[in-house]
DNA sequence: CTCGTGCTTCGACATACTTCTATCTTCACA
DNA sequence: TGTGAAGATAGAAGTATGTCGAAGCACGAG
């Protein structure tokens, strides 16, 4: 995962509230890139969902009519960019997901409470205003 | 934008509470998708935070070092998803986004309160609960 | 009607992506 | 140490994507 990802995701403020810089827009895309296969999507679920928080990739190579190798290429895709972590025990390889990268896109597409943003702590904290949309009925 | 879209998306479970149909994958990854490219993102940005809700063509093509027919592309994409309308007023083409879709994918990507969902009507309404992840400290 | 402007569509090209088979690494166990 | 299984990596093939220039369409102004 990319140092410092979760952090600089914290600080985002949501898309619908300030114009992102071409430097937030290439972090952020290369996370919806990762999450724009409906290969990788199921993976995401099936990881976060999975008893425990985790699942080996012999849970998740079954599931698909896939190869090995695929899901393997598609589990890197997802750990490069920072939404899994995958561990070693034994044989098995373990995988379960990276909830404040998940809580942080979410926060970024939908706005927050009024004058407040994220701030990486589970909490808000207030921001200036900048162009707020008008969205007529 | 495809039919019923909206109607679909408010009715999916967050990520990490259920594992994702193929088809449910099918359709969010088709949202990630448009979204997995720095230009599309910033576009989708700028439209939603400029002044009025809605921004036209040639406000956003001075914002890139691309040609035309490429934004345009881009914003064909973001349309297609359902990310965006268009709305052709004398000569500009005013774009604006799709809050509520953006609005379902936030939703998909956090959990909600406890044996809550959205129900796409704005609310949320009890859910059984599925296997509930363990998310060690 | 004609012209110019804003935007889209078309066709082409280079790059990136998804998937496979074959091979390699790592580990448990005899 | 040797063997087998779980995953990862490498390389290749077919497809999709991002970008451009040229051409087409819609609209307002003369």
């Amino acid at each position: 995962m990319p140092p410092g990802l979760v952090e600089q995701l914290g600080c985002y403020s949501p898309l619908v509230r300030e114009p992102l810089s071409g430097e937030q827009a290439g972090e952020l895309s290369r996370l919806f890139k990762a999450m724009g296969d409906p290969v990788r999507l199921r993976l995401l679920s099936l990881i976060a969902s999975h008893a425990g928080g985790e699942a080996c990739v012999c849970d998740l190579t079954e599931v698909f009519d896939l190869s090995g190798p695929t899901i393997s290429h598609h589990l890197k895709v997802l750990r490069e960019a920072g939404l899994i972590t995958g561990e070693r025990r034994a044989t098995w390889v373990y995988y379960r997901i990276q909830p404040e990268v998940l809580e942080a896109l979410a926060a970024v597409l939908v706005p927050a409470a009024p004058d407040t943003v994220p701030n990486g702590l589970g909490d808000v904290v207030p921001q200036t205003r900048h162009e707020l949309p008008v969205v007529e009925a």
